[in-house]
DNA sequence: CTCGAATATTGACAAACTTCGATGTACAGG
DNA sequence: CCTGTACATCGAAGTTTGTCAATATTCGAG
């Protein structure tokens, strides 16, 4: 597989104390916090994953099963997997099994947490 | 060069009417403003180039010469101008050259418009 | 005009990404 | 136990991306 080592939103950043919420612009970024940034944004630097939040966050309970979201982005069921996969790694989605359905919520407070990184206060 | 057709921050959207700053999780994301959002998140989607923003945002001005971004972010000149641009074309940061040196900007309120974004209202 | 300095562009290459078809896995029903 | 369904993983093809060295461009100084 191709390597991939999303940091769940804010995890690691809160290792490193108050640096968690710390606004982009006040502060220098070193370079292992741009990584961990950067990996967080690049699980949102795809369309299709955007749709997949998009349909996900506005389902009964924020939350849908696989084999609702296929149809609506129109990919193979293996990509939309891997889309998932990629979402749930980087902490912006949950995954739990119920029988043999897959369904996948919003992670609380996931997509918030970049805004306030955005945000200069 | 690569095919890059970043839109500016907001752009685009705003000739979509009031789309412009829809949450992303109270309407369903149709393919084209979801392509549109994910160029956005792209060029946040290295880590290089959130350094070259934070760089930017914390100098004089929230402005900052080519020549004192490349010491800091240990890449070579081309790849640095290659950022910059990237940064630029996706409306985050705007040039502008005073005689031989070229200056980079925070266009302002284009990550505060990121921000509210992923905001959920 | 000529020279040097600061940036941008070009061309090339390796790494990473998206996507698919094929296959594996886990679970429910008969 | 067998079969079908829902999903995940694997392996591969094609595209995009990040990076550099080399070259072009633009401007100020002399």
């Amino acid at each position: 597989m191709t390597t991939f080592e999303l940091t769940p939103v804010g995890v690691g950043s809160a290792d490193t104390g108050a640096a968690c919420c710390s606004p982009l612009v006040t502060e220098p970024m070193d370079a292992a916090r741009a990584e961990q940034l950067a990996s967080s944004f690049k699980a949102l630097a795809d369309p299709t994953r955007l749709r997949l939040l998009s349909i996900v966050a506005k389902s009964e309970g924020e939350e849908a099963c696989v084999c609702d979201l296929i149809e609506p982005v129109g990919l193979s069921q293996p990509t939309v997997s891997h889309h998932l996969k990629i979402l749930a790694t980087a902490g912006f989605l949950e995954r739990s099994k119920r029988g043999t359905w897959a369904y996948y919520k919003l992670v609380p407070g996931a997509l918030d947490r970049m805004s306030q990184l955005l945000a200069d206060g």
